[in-house]
DNA sequence: GTCGGCTGACGTCAGCCTGG
DNA sequence: CCAGGCTGACGTCAGCCGAC
């Protein structure tokens, strides 16, 4: 006799896989989306710090010329 | 390839940066902290400089009179003058 | 008369369409791809310089706090 | 919507980060490039120290040595120390 | 080996935005 | 206003790679 007891049928087998790739290919868009977020997100974290990190190496270095530099450290203390 | 630096699964991609970020971000924030203690030390000498400024000048006493132009200057004594 | 002089047929100009979009899409995956990767290689550049800068912050201030800088100095000028 | 900080077309993008890019790896060389300088000088200084040492020790004449150990810190005479 | 989960690439539709 | 250029999102196919 013909056996359907679990998916033998080629059209359902068909349609099953193609269902599940559907899903599949939506939660791999989201997923890709969100990476791309992160990226960006990651780039401008990254961009602060670099730009705080560079700031901070220009007071040390200007320290260590005999510049002045009561001004900035009070102003920074001041906030 | 779960332990590979260029994973193919978006989650693992995410999971790794975001572990990085957390890393620099540390790593940054102790800089920055210890950069904060420094600052605030210098300020605090330099107050206490300042402050006990009055008292100190008997080390001048009979001679010449402190270079007052320096006051403020937190770098007016370094072994070498390195102005670039 | 019927004037086919430019693309009146709107079955031809559904395939022109249709073609220009292939195109189109073609090209536009192209320059997101070419975009995450800018993105990935601009992470991976922010990435070294953020550490090189904390490590020579880290230099500075060890060296304002009296510690003897002279071994990475020398290590460094030597190559 | 050409000069948007956000533009639509990737194109833009790419171009708005390499921009960026190029900004800020001129500001970094630029730092690293005083540094090194910084280094340099700190070093040569520390050189001539060490070399003009013998000779400078006619100051000493008559009165006590030199204190050894601060030979070889670059910082020994900074006004007000810091040890973080 | 095979099988299933993810992803790369494709073509298509729908929608936004700008130039004409 | 609207025709056309780009892009977001979809479904489908093909391929890779790990788990079974």
């Amino acid at each position: 006799t013909s056996q359907t007891s679990k998916t033998d049928d080629p059209q359902l087998k068909r349609e099953i896989r193609l269902m599940k790739n559907r899903e599949a290919a939506r939660e791999c868009r989201r997923k890709k989306k969100e990476y791309v977020k992160c990226l960006e997100n990651r780039v401008a974290v990254l961009e602060n710090q670099n730009k705080t990190l560079i700031e901070e190496l220009k007071t040390l270095k200007d320290l260590y010329c005999h510049k002045s530099v009561l001004g900035k450290d009070l102003q920074k203390a001041a906030r | 390839m779960a332990a590979s630096n260029n994973p193919r699964k978006f989650s693992e991609k995410i999971a790794l940066h975001n572990q990085k970020q957390a890393e620099e971000t540390a790593a940054f924030e102790e800089v920055m902290k210890d950069l904060s203690l420094t600052r605030a030390h210098r300020l605090q000498l330099q107050k206490t400089q300042y402050l006990q400024l009055g008292q100190s000048r008997g080390q001048y006493y009979g001679g010449s009179l402190p270079n007052v132009n320096q006051i403020g200057n937190s770098a007016m004594d370094l072994p070498f003058q390195t102005p670039f």
